[in-house]
DNA sequence: GTCTATAGCCAGATAGAC
DNA sequence: GTCTATCTGGCTATAGAC
């Protein structure tokens, strides 16, 4: 584990230039649309030497997930240290975190059929690894907010994950975004609204 | 405007297997993935048969838009003709219909992106025709439902309706029936009052 | 209108020189 | 590791016989 040298250093930067733009790319026109010939132009380097970096497409898009979901560690993280929160709150700030990187155009969006995509997320071990520790948190805070009264006591915590989860890809707020009548705030607090008032005990 | 000849008959019968069969393929694995030839073979004629009766696969995904519309259409006017419900209960049960569709793998799916499946749909009269209606009826019920103080007043009846449209492509619907522990009519009742519990008034 | 056979094209992946 | 040039496979769409 010696320190890295100053090319490994080199190839680390680049590695992450091809991520955020395949992150770009994937935000814009999702998997099936996005070439692999898009990405070299967009970073600026030949198709050839991406394979060098990345194995595959799948490859690529599984490094742009991984990024994300250590985005969302990062995120999470961040909530569990402000003490002032209530569980019900970080739920909140978490969605509302996720809602406004969508509205920023920078939430890769994966087809859920693609086998090939599927096969390669679920083998990749840093993807699961913080898809794990994102869950654990969320989860542990979601039964906080039940036991708070905050949250319907009578969902299931995991209808209560995937209802925040999905509000990642939710198509509303890009509707609302393209119609130009509203501003991106405006959009999150009522998409967020609307999402987190199904959720409170009534 | 002779009444049809039977081999008209027959014709539209087939053309009706086809899109049946487009609808479930859309449903399974979306356009990208979904291939003309799978199309055929589930039909059980040659590839250039089908495009005898459909000038393109993106004419294919509208014809099966089309029927998606007309059976919403039909839903809506059957809401609108029982009297006994308030405004709300008809969204809330065009909302319920629409996620059972989804559960019983009959909803199409398309990809928002793709830019010559959005030109041939805005093309289609009966596409555009369809949803305009659609549109219409559950539009009124929404501004009634906010007038009667059940849908919150502070909401742009277009927020309400774009929500109520997404669920028809929720993906946490597909999440809980993949998970095997709930039955498809708890899995709706919990989408469903996440759902409309979010749009009501507080 | 139905078929078989094939054209044409595009995108993922690779060979091989430097 | 980077490049140019090329291969390969699969998919949409069509030609042409019946």
């Amino acid at each position: 584990m010696g320190k890295p040298s100053f090319r490994e250093q080199v190839l680390r930067v680049r590695e992450d230039a091809i991520i955020v733009a395949v992150n770009r790319l994937l935000a814009d026109k999702g998997f099936d649309l996005m070439t692999v010939d898009e990405v070299a132009g967009e970073v600026g380097i030949a198709k050839a030497s991406l394979y060098k970096h990345f194995a595959s497409k799948e490859a690529l898009a599984a490094a742009a997930m991984v990024r994300l979901m250590q985005r969302t560690l990062a995120q999470t993280d961040h909530l569990s240290a402000r003490s002032e929160l209530s569980a019900f709150e970080r739920v909140q700030l978490l969605t509302r975190w996720a809602l406004e990187v969508q509205l920023a155009g920078e939430m890769p969006v994966l087809p859920s059929q693609n086998s090939s995509l599927r096969a390669e997320l679920t083998a990749n071990k840093d993807y699961l690894d913080g898809l794990l520790r994102v869950s654990e948190a969320l989860g542990g805070w979601i039964v906080q907010a039940q036991s708070d009264g905050d949250i319907d006591p009578g969902l299931p915590p995991e209808v209560v994950m995937y209802t925040v989860f999905a509000r990642a890809c939710d198509p509303v707020p890009a509707f609302l975004k393209a119609g130009g009548k509203y501003s991106d705030e405006q959009i999150v607090q009522w998409v967020l609204s609307t999402c987190m008032n199904g959720l409170r005990r009534r």
